[in-house]
DNA sequence: GTCCGTGGGATAGCTG
DNA sequence: ACAGCTATCCCACGGA
């Protein structure tokens, strides 16, 4: 695909500029915003405030509901309004001074897209870290930056423990590793179902992924090795929902406006570096 | 030099 | 059996 080979370009430069970029992402900031990306928006405000109020080693996912404002809660939802709806009608509107952890929540699961011999769905690993987002027991492994544009970061000194329970839940006999989970998530990049974002450790949902995960939810308790009733009762629960697998028609103009995102933070890297160089 | 995060080719496994 | 898709394995690279 072109478009990531243009990104990867887009990675390289930026590589080269990281110092000079660090001191500049105030600016660029303010340049992104004023070009209406609602998309790049100040990701990172919640990194001092976050905390870790779960105990580690806990594998286990509560599947915590994150009510937005947009949020049909339970009931099925027409995914063919999907496509009528404008950018800013799509995206959850979750104001960032309300942080997802801190909210209210309730029990939900979301609804994975594939289906395994049985018929039944198999999950799939944005699912399953959205899953773990909404946790508050992961919250020492994985944490929203910006719930409300989908963008959220692994923590360092827990990224392993969640990819392991990734590998558990997948029901991998080799242990599942931060890296091999990565590697997945950059598959991700390829489709624009989760791109990544210039900041360590941190990505960014599709919104429309984001939304259909949001409101795709019945109230479940997925442990991180759910037994095979567990498994059963989930899918019965989850099976007849509908979940619709084909691309909605902001999907492609958003991923549109990511690369753009990338061409324009492209330009103020090569500006600042520039400027600097005058200096 | 090591460690960590990232990128990507190759391939296994599942699904229709 | 086959093709397509997704996840996994493995290696390389760059920055701190």
């Amino acid at each position: 695909m072109a478009s990531s080979e243009g990104n990867t370009q887009t990675y390289k430069l930026a590589s080269l500029d990281h110092d000079i970029n660090q001191h500049f992402q105030d600016a660029i900031d303010v340049i992104q915003q004023h070009s209406h990306n609602p998309y790049y928006e100040s990701d990172y405000k919640y990194y001092e405030t976050l905390v870790n109020q779960q105990s580690p080693g806990q594998c286990q996912i509560s599947c915590y509901h994150i009510p937005h404002r947009l949020d049909i809660s339970a009931s099925p939802y027409d995914w063919s309004e999907t496509a009528q709806q404008s950018w800013s009608q799509v995206m959850p509107d979750v104001s960032l001074s309300h942080p997802a952890q801190n909210e209210s929540s309730h029990f939900f699961s979301i609804l994975p897209p594939q289906r395994n011999s049985k018929g039944r769905k198999k999950l799939r690993l944005y699912e399953y870290l959205h899953e773990a987002l909404n946790d508050p027991s992961m919250g020492d492994s994985i944490q929203w930056t910006d719930s409300g544009s989908g963008t959220f970061h692994f923590i360092s000194k827990n990224k392993e423990k969640l990819a392991e329970c990734w590998g558990q839940r997948k029901g991998n006999r080799k242990t599942m590793t931060y890296q091999k989970m990565a590697r997945a998530l950059r598959n991700y990049s390829r489709t624009g179902e989760i791109v990544k974002v210039r900041r360590k450790l941190t990505y960014q949902f599709n919104p429309d992924i984001l939304h259909r995960l949001g409101s795709a939810q019945v109230p479940v308790h997925l442990p991180c090795q759910p037994t095979q009733k567990e498994v059963h009762s989930q899918q019965e629960n989850t099976s007849e929902q509908s979940y619709c697998s084909s691309a909605p028609a902001d999907w492609h103009s958003w991923y549109e406006h990511y690369q753009q995102q990338q061409e324009d933070y492209d330009l103020a890297s090569s500006f600042a570096s520039h400027t600097l160089t005058k200096l």
